[in-house]
DNA sequence: AGCTCATGGCGAG
DNA sequence: TCGCCCTGAGCTG
């Protein structure tokens, strides 16, 4: 369940517990046999994330391209690895540590060159020091397209999901029904900030956290929550109950097949 | 045991 | 816009 945040975090993690070193690989599931099977034994010289996208690197040249969809997941454990628990894809081990792939869109040995192709149809990632968010901008602004969806769209913006979208489109007070095109400049350079700093923070708590300390529960004088995904939030998965700022009841729709969530009054234009 | 849902994305029409 | 792919958790009965 993860957005660009999570991926930059296994990324990281993967170099950690596997980097440097020759790094046993299977498919205890076998749907990725063959692919494991090529790079078993070699050196892992490297992770990197680009938007939801993962990429681990073999000595030999080959990477392995992971893309966890909706549901999947990568977990690390410590030792010796255990008898596989579900459908595990892609396991990798080097004895001081595991890792388990479950439910992956994709798991597929590529090549430098096909890496490169996939980077290079997204756009830019607020997680990258190499990002351009004019490149966004461009895409936006003239767009008939609404800004929830441009900014679901990974071509337009990479590492972007569901939680996030919601989120930062609140914090501007922007309506997500708004047309791309009646962005302006000042908005798109504030929310491209704005998912820098959410996101760099997500990647060091690993769950998405976007109230403000003045909007907690605590400090607006209201009862604690919990919110059921992880992170405190304003409105992802908060319909029907009352906005932290102003009371009234959250919305949501369902919007090019997602849901989606807003705040009426907080976010009118 | 059998739903339903989920922080994604693709290709067909 | 729709159907489909991937898996597991959390219900319901």
């Amino acid at each position: 369940m993860p957005e660009g945040h999570i991926i930059h975090r296994l990324a990281a993690e993967s170099s950690t517990a596997f980097g440097g070193r020759p790094v046993r690989a299977s498919s205890p599931q076998g749907r990725f046999a063959d692919g494991a099977a090529l790079v078993d034994g070699q050196v892992l010289t490297g992770a990197e994330a680009t938007g939801k996208h993962l990429f681990l690197g073999f000595e030999g040249g080959a990477w392995v391209h992971i893309h966890l969809g909706l549901y999947g997941g990568l977990t690390f454990g410590e030792g010796a690895a255990p008898e596989p628990v579900g459908l595990v894809r892609l396991r990798l081990a080097n004895g001081d540590a595991y890792a388990d792939l479950r439910g992956p869109n994709t798991c597929a040995l590529i090549t430098g060159a096909e890496k490169a192709a996939v980077a290079a149809r997204l756009g830019p990632d607020p997680l990258r020091t190499d990002a351009d968010p004019d490149a966004a901008w461009r895409r936006i602004s003239g767009s008939r397209t609404t800004v929830a969806a441009l900014l679901m769209d990974q071509k337009v913006l990479a590492g972007v999901g569901n939680v996030y979208r919601a989120e930062v489109l609140f914090r501007h007070g922007i309506n997500p029904h708004r047309a791309g095109r009646d962005l302006t400049r000042a908005e798109w350079d504030a929310v491209w900030a704005d998912l820098v700093a959410l996101m760099h923070e997500g990647v060091g708590a690993g769950r998405i956290d976007t109230v403000r300390p003045e909007h907690t529960p605590e400090a607006m004088g209201r009862p604690p929550r919990v919110d059921d995904h992880g992170g405190e939030v304003y409105v992802y998965r908060r319909a029907a109950m009352p906005c932290l700022i102003c009371g009234t009841d959250v919305r949501t729709e369902e919007h090019a097949s997602r849901n989606l969530f807003w705040c009426p009054r907080c976010q009118q234009t």
